[in-house]
DNA sequence: TTGTACGCGTTATCAG
DNA sequence: CTGATAACGCGTACAA
């Protein structure tokens, strides 16, 4: 069992300091041409890397950021969280994941995981959390950016889109087709910021017809197939049965669209059904889903570049929106006649 | 700003050592109630956690694991790794994943990025890779485990199921529906087993028929919804036209789906289409897609645990089979009379 | 431009 | 059961 080779051993076979081993990595404008090339020949020769303990130690950086998000189990975080990677990549910089689950404590765990592992920043998927988090998180003067949510007048660091303008919109796009018994499968809104102002907004646009938004045509469900599926099935057994679902997400969408067809009913003839996000999911299902674009790759890399920023002691406060889209498919028609 | 407090702090709160704060940690056995009680008291009141690089720098284990998968844009590796997470977790074991977007450099890349940050052990998709790559991980002496190829006869520790024989049984039992034209939809066999596999896999079964699997009717393609549906068209416009389309994966057999429907055609009177992984999405689409359902979680847990007993020196080969079954659903049909 | 020497926070050895 | 102390590998003042 060959042992590693260290940065002395790197100095040695080059005929150096270890300090100038050190800056070829860390500084290599500070180094001769021909000293360092002299020295990255012992690297290649030793197959030295660096280790990472040692570095960490010494510079007291880890070169690694954390992200928190709710889960991987479905595609709505995986293109932002690919972006991020890319972006943090580029500045040399890993990104560690962990998921959360959709659950408060674990993410509060999760967090606090990831602070003792030294990471150098964090993302973290929306803003709702205890306070106690953000203390840490203040305390520890780790920096941080919040993402898929947005306020203008948030008092933290955030990246994201206007969840509530958003539901609104596309609540607003469904009266107007006619529309006037709309029902709405949320996400759970508990401990979830992004999941109720897609209910707040949505009862924005209807309330403003002069229609309500309550249950049993309000229902919350877990952000699964199955959930969308059943929550649907119910809702269609109302009487007078909606002429149109609003759907938290793409998955719960996508179950509604299940949900009506067992209960004997066609999507949008009987029922139009809408959805939020636009995952690949809303372009394959049958009918494709109208649905709100959300710009997950540019959202991801902006707060990729963000937390940078904040790592490297830029000042000021982060507030970026993107702009959330509708994108009209074939899930949303005119109510029956 | 508040510096962290360090095992000193913790020691002279306690009026310990700091080596008996660092067994209240590693060893509480060794420690006595009554002490242990009081470090963990200082430990509390300060808030301390360890310092992660003085921790790798002393004991050489990060206590981290690394991943590296092609991508985590479809939910093909979802499950697998949260299962993965969820085992090493327990295990008190952080898992890094990174994703090489199914290019062989980048794997081998993100690779010797993840020995560069100690991980304790790797866990690899497949087994194709360059041998440099196994060399590199043989020198450093790192343990690792390849998951989702399985052979018996594999010489490196692997988890997985059976590709071949998991593909010839799908297409055995499509020729016993009375398929005759078998046209076939593969991921991209080059630097892939996995996908080739598969296709030898559909291959054994033709021709154990009398029947062909030869382009233009057997055609390679990347892994996504787009690329399943362009092939599908293509394949539609043959003379004669294949009664059934096999696919390398579900994402594949999706836009299959989309693309025979585009030709206006319909799945499955008159094209059946299958799949392979069943994910979420083959019970979504509609129809939904006859498949191979593969363990995900249940590999991806016994992964982690092989890879762990691997670090913990245990001896010994590694190969563990999964069993990977039909499941039958509405995408496959006899072929029209 | 390069080298010397110290410190980073923890674990491990060994003696008590 | 506990304490003193020497590593662990690297970055960086400071000196040359």
């Amino acid at each position: 069992m060959p042992t590693q080779p260290k940065l002395e051993d790197v100095a040695r076979l080059s005929g150096v300091s270890t300090a100038t081993v050190s800056r070829v990595f860390n500084a290599p404008t500070l180094v001769r041409e021909e000293t360092r090339k002299r020295v990255e020949a012992a690297v290649a020769s030793l197959g030295y890397t660096p280790h990472f303990g040692g570095r960490a130690l010494a510079s007291n950086r880890t070169w690694t950021v954390g992200a928190v998000i709710p889960t991987m189990e479905n595609a709505i975080f995986a293109r932002g969280l690919q972006a991020m990677e890319e972006t943090l990549a580029e500045a040399g910089v890993t990104l560690l994941v962990s998921t959360s689950n959709y659950d408060c404590d674990r993410e509060a765990a999760q967090i606090a995981a990831l602070i003792g592992r030294g990471v150098d920043g964090l993302i973290l998927i929306g803003e709702s959390r205890e306070d106690a988090t953000y203390e840490l998180l203040e305390r520890r003067g780790t920096p941080y950016v919040l993402v898929w949510s947005w306020r203008a007048d948030s008092p933290r660091p955030c990246v994201g889109f206007d969840n509530r303008a958003a539901a609104a919109a596309i609540a607003e796009r469904v009266v107007e087709l006619g529309h006037r018994r709309i029902a709405m499968i949320a996400g759970i809104t508990d401990h979830n910021d992004r999941a109720a102002a897609r209910v707040d907004g949505a009862r924005d646009a209807l309330t403003a017809h002069g229609l309500a938004l309550e249950p049993p045509y309000l229902v919350e469900a877990k952000y699964s197939v199955d959930a969308g599926a059943k929550a649907a099935r119910a809702l269609m057994a109302l009487d007078p049965r909606p002429t149109a679902i609003l759907c938290g997400n793409d998955v719960l969408a996508t179950g509604a669209l299940m949900g009506v067809r067992e209960a004997g009913l066609s999507v949008p003839r009987d029922v139009s059904v809408t959805g939020f996000d636009d995952i690949e999911l809303a372009r394959v299902v049958d009918p494709p889903l109208t649905t709100v674009h959300v710009p997950h790759r540019r959202m991801g890399a902006q707060a990729a570049e963000a937390l940078l920023a904040q790592c490297a002691g830029a000042p000021g406060p982060v507030n970026i929106a993107m702009e959330a889209d509708i994108i009209e498919r074939g899930s949303l028609a005119p109510p029956p006649t």
